[in-house]
DNA sequence: CCGCTGAGCCAAAACCTTTTGGCAACCCGA
DNA sequence: TCGGGTTGCCAAAAGGTTTTGGCTCAGCGG
């Protein structure tokens, strides 16, 4: 291969047109496709192919700075990197972006840093001259947007604006525990306890709420000896599920806050010798990655929508900026997105 | 706030210039602190003061197409967004990139879209004039980089380049095992086995290496009655366990090839009524967010570098960029980053 | 033959910076 | 008074594109 390090001198827009015999607006009309606007399709031929030999190679930047659209949409994660779930929320944005031929700019900032980092990095990616940005936090608490996000349309995932002003996705924990529930109930389940977490975050709330509606929508009346809880891991699960499985008239199922409470739940079973699913059926929420599939039986839970939420924040966004007019103001309600379960092997049909 | 919805136009250079009473060469020396450049301290003062008072911030993508740089470095994923780690490298890269002043742009590829999308993706990122591209792969088989790729410096993770050319970074997973076979030494196995996956990927052989390795540096002669395998899921792990620890002389200790398989050695150990770490010790590879640390007892494995190797990767890319001169060529070795060994409680000491 | 219309193309301005190559004014020593 | 060196600032070009407002020419009806 003796061309392999030639020194490729960029070829720009102005090379195609010399090269064509065309001026610079005709090769920019013809590559963009310009509406309302004529040239003779020989020409059109013939500019196309030539920009192809040359390999030519738009300079986005230089687009960008003449139509004030970068095309960029930035991602402002807070903290949320760092979780194991970043990875679909970041997905779902990209695939969405991609879609709408847009590229993501992503900053993680982390939450202990402070507003100010956080503005910061807001306004690194305004500097950048981004579209629209996208505000992702782990814990849905309400944040009150920075000003410099005002500069530009913008969504939140996972929190709500406290101004009630900016677009925000959330997953509907409730709807999701409640659908759990009411799988047990159909499968013949009455004495279904909950292993709370003990931590004070917004979204304990929704499954706690969920498990509750979950309950009455099936007929069956709220029972406080049925509620336990515990630190959200393993061992809190362990401890939770021992306390209200230890006992003559334990439940026939336990619905775990999350999965890796569920895996203590599991071990709890486990010593006390009760069978998964046989003796004690148990579900968790999350759907965290390997756990759930990992483990045996193989765990009933519920899945978050973190790849939709990403998607649905980029593509709402580009609505938002579509609609340009300087109005992206105006309340708005959250959008719930649904969380659905996934089924595996830990729930059993129960005959008591 | 009365003001909250006025409208904010934009304030360029130029503002700053007029309100100050300076030419906007002056401003933008002063800004940009400039070397060898003279400008009164009383001036600097107040083009500063100003600058912030009118709230100027600068456009990067003007800024980029001046001075050729748009301080801006691609990250394109190929399918491994879609992995529990692949947050981990979008962090390391993140956050290394930040302490340059570079925004990451991300793209990411799915494996079976084929060389022309992954090219497409790449010249995406070259349009948008980024100044390096980060080509990450979840497993590292060998790649023939992208042609387009040669546009601007680049740096391979978790793969390498065929022609040997360009920089790449791996995780040291042959050290990583042989150091937890060390440690399982150490502890007074002799007889450790290696419940190894059926799949053929290169990093297999890291891990058996490793394996092969550790037992030599701890004189202990190989068995081949000691490796097993499965799939390299917790399905594979069991009945690999199963085959070595059902027998009378059976192991002390089992390295699994990962942790979910390490999940079905435990699920093995205990149908057989084996207690670990007590009467078998078990270890796994990959540290995977959840599964280690809530199993119980906790798994002792080795944890993958992804952070470091996506950190690695954007230093040595702005070293390369640093180093302009056309020739990022030259071939290099690859980097090998060390997997450490993380300490739970699934390893006792053997007195057999 | 004139005027008008539409087809096909183009020159130049604009987007917002950085950077080059100055130009005045001042000071100081001779 | 003049020459030479600073100091402090600036005008204008350049970077690659899109977009506005044309211009020219051919064809056609009258």
């Amino acid at each position: 291969m003796p061309d392999e390090d030639a020194v490729v001198p960029k070829v720009g827009i102005r090379d195609v047109a010399r090269a064509a015999g065309v001026s610079v607006t005709t090769v920019s009309h013809v590559l963009n496709e310009t509406p309302h606007t004529r040239t003779s399709e020989a020409t059109r031929d013939r500019v196309r192919s030539i920009a192809r030999d040359l390999g030519y190679t738009p300079n986005r930047l230089a687009r960008g700075l003449r139509t004030r659209a970068s095309d960029m949409i930035g991602l402002l994660t807070e903290e949320i990197a760092t979780t194991p779930h970043a990875g679909r929320i970041i997905l779902g944005a990209q695939e969405e972006a991609s879609r709408h031929n847009l590229t993501l700019a992503i900053i993680n900032s982390h939450l202990d840093a402070g507003a100010d980092a956080r503005r910061a990095d807001a306004r690194a990616l305004i500097e950048r001259q981004v579209d629209g940005i996208i505000y992702a936090t782990v814990f849905h608490h309400e944040v009150s947007v920075p000003r410099e996000l005002r500069a530009v349309p913008a969504v939140l995932i996972g929190a709500l604006d406290r101004q009630g002003v900016v677009p925000a996705v959330l997953p509907d924990e409730a709807s999701g525990a409640a659908d759990l529930v009411a799988l047990l109930a159909d499968a013949g389940h009455r004495r279904i306890a909950f292993a709370d977490s003990s931590i004070e975050v917004p979204a304990t709330k929704g499954r706690l709420v969920g498990y509750l509606r979950g309950l009455e929508q099936a007929g069956i009346p709220r029972d406080d000896q049925l509620i336990a809880s515990g630190v959200s891991e393993a061992g809190g699960g362990y401890t939770a599920s021992l306390e209200l499985l230890d006992r003559d008239d334990r439940p026939s199922a336990i619905f775990c806050y999350n999965d890796r409470m569920a895996m203590g739940a599991y071990r709890a079973a486990q010593e006390l010798g009760l069978r998964v699913p046989d003796d004690v059926s148990i579900v968790g929420f999350d759907d965290q990655a390997p756990i759930a599939a990992s483990v045996h039986p193989a765990l009933t839970t519920v899945a978050l929508p973190h790849y939709e939420m990403g998607a649905w924040a980029v593509a709402t966004l580009t609505r938002l900026i579509q609609s340009s007019s300087t109005s992206w103001y105006r309340s708005t309600h959250p959008t719930w997105l649904p969380c659905p379960v996934v089924l595996r092997e830990s729930v059993a049909q129960n005959n008591r």
